[in-house]
DNA sequence: GACTGGCACTCGGACGGCGGGACTGCTAAA
DNA sequence: TTTAGCAGTCCCGCCGTCCGAGTGCCAGTC
């Protein structure tokens, strides 16, 4: 199997069982070929290349008498020299684009409608997580009086994430206005640090033990964000897998839904992807996780302001629109930055 | 078809099909009844009895040489008459509760690890929605200056369910002190009152216009949340329905995937159950949602403290546990309620 | 009158043999 | 080096058969 470039004719059948086959599911003859894709040769002539491309790797022939479909390593071949991507129509673009919410309420709500919209326009699963920073620094704070014992403490985060907590108070009967005090406090001292910075950051000698208190709980806050960080948020289009033929079997299907279901996996997954490369597609068994063999990945990041990122992508069969589903995620990954963006500024 | 209780015979007969259908997914014959669950009987006397519980809708024989299934209308009976419940064993406690976070971050954490401990302890499909009041009422505002032009608005609702919105002001240059004074006069004049109160609340004649804006802003937040428009929506365990025989055709699993991945739709389902009625089951085409029919489910609501409802159930195919399914549930759903309150306060 | 044993009958599903068709690989000729 | 032709391979759908599970009904018994 060595990795010499495939000779022109052999770039053009390959290029052409792929497109075929992606379309119909079923291994490609040469007869199809000849007439179809390539007519300047004879069906025979193609079948000698056939046998020479499953020879070193390219095509697979799932048994004597049938038609030739692309092995992981063809359509890696593909995806890499022979792959020519569609551009995302106005009718596309105009398909995706309202279904971004204009004023969304929330990251989720955002994020929901993008793994939506993926799974629609790909026809696959979609995969989105959250955005997160890498040290996320505080920007605002304030504490809430419930009852004499407890209080609820709201940490406000660059990039506008907002996580609540309640807390359990050591001293009794604290009042709405010591708490707005001390939220003042708290602001003044901390704003503008991270979670390294802020647990560093004695507290003043003379701090009543309140204030030592809520700085703990602040900094758990942030941490359990900075842990979370690969968290998967939505998935959306599973139904989309059961149109595909390669899944009539219920065990592919099962193990599909194994990982997909199980966020720990789904974000051992993404955690691989590379930030920096664009859109990234790994195919079949490229990808370790042996139950997904069959399936390929279409991954890439979004990027909102400087530092915020998320992973955003599609799974689905191997035999998947490659040159349609790239340029649409990486379309979409570019509106849900900016959208993203637009909402926690 | 008419509804007269049935005599003890064909209750004990038709609580043996539903019993063994359940289990093994294949039509009971007489045979089997007469030798595993009634002794007391001939399969001759029991035959009999069979063809008279499909007469009168209990029952259906799906060909004419085949064993019997309990209709619809024969879960109903058994469900509403001859169903034992299982008790919730202690082994059942034990994998439950450790299972619900003691210190959830969040309601979506708490929800998410609900949902899949129900799939799994009911091996069905889990959907769990948000908890939401009927009208809450305000309990503590704050602002953020974002930049010149916007800021966060951060709405606490009674019940501790925090939201945020970035607004666009009207007033250019706003700065944080600003905001912070006009947070304080919302707090003064609105906390207490709900979306109705505060938007027929004139404000005084003097006030700046920004103050007007933001209370609107806030009117806005609290009736989403009361449309119930951001109830969050989790649902977990699509692959446990993959091991049903039922769903071996994949028409009816895309149908009732169609449903479950449409949020609308699923929300739709839970508007409907009854708050006061504990556990309910609504049993294949009492829904009239078509996609579901060949589908149960077993709903009920978990309250947190005295207005504050969610929904959480359980969809499986028609032949489900019942028994075991109705208990697990009305435990695990105490349990949440008690969680949520203990996390919202 | 209620129950039961027995029997003829029905029907679905598994099994196996039988082409038809879609491909291939190979060979020989251009 | 390419191509036409041909024999061979294998899948798949079709069809008839067989088997067994289960029924409905009838006649006999308690």
């Amino acid at each position: 199997m060595d990795t010499a470039p495939l000779d022109d004719r052999k770039q053009q059948i390959l290029k052409a069982v792929v497109r075929d086959y992606t379309e119909t599911g079923v291994p490609v003859g040469s007869q199809v070929l000849a007439t179809k894709y390539l007519v300047s040769w004879s069906s025979a002539t193609i079948r000698n290349e056939l046998a020479n491309l499953v020879d070193i790797g390219y095509l697979l022939q799932p048994h004597t008498s049938a038609g030739r479909m692309p092995s992981d390593r063809g359509y890696r071949y593909y995806v890499d020299f022979l792959m020519e991507e569609e551009a995302v129509g106005a009718a596309v673009r105009r398909q995706i684009d309202p279904t971004l919410p204009a004023h969304p309420a929330s990251v989720d709500e955002l994020l929901e409608a993008a793994a939506l919209t993926l799974a629609l326009i790909t026809d696959s699963v979609s995969i989105v997580t959250g955005p997160t920073a890498p040290a996320p620094k505080l920007k605002h704070v304030d504490c809430v009086s419930l009852d004499e014992r407890h209080a609820l403490l709201m940490v406000l985060l660059e990039g506008n994430m907002l996580r609540q907590q309640v807390v359990e108070l050591s001293t009794l009967s604290t009042d709405q206005d010591t708490l707005s005090q001390l939220a003042t406090t708290l602001r003044r001292e901390l704003v503008g640090l991270d979670a390294g910075a802020i647990a560093e950051a004695a507290p003043p000698a003379d701090a009543p033990p309140l204030l030592a208190e809520m700085v703990e709980h602040i900094v758990e806050v942030l941490r359990s964000v900075q842990r979370r960080q690969d968290a998967v948020v939505v998935h959306d289009g599973v139904r989309n897998l059961l149109r595909q033929p390669e899944f009539g079997d219920h065990e592919r299907l099962q193990q599909v839904l194994d990982v997909v279901e199980e966020e720990r996996l789904l974000g051992e997954l993404l955690s691989r992807i590379d930030v920096d490369k664009g859109v990234q597609i790994v195919i079949g068994a490229e990808n370790e996780m042996a139950k997904l063999h069959g399936c390929s990945l279409v991954l890439t990041t979004y990027r909102a302001g400087r530092q915020r990122r998320g992973t955003i992508g599609v799974l689905g069969p191997t035999r998947m629109r490659y040159p349609q589903v790239a340029p649409r995620l990486r379309y979409l990954s570019q509106r849900v930055g900016q959208a993203v963006e637009r909402l926690l500024g």
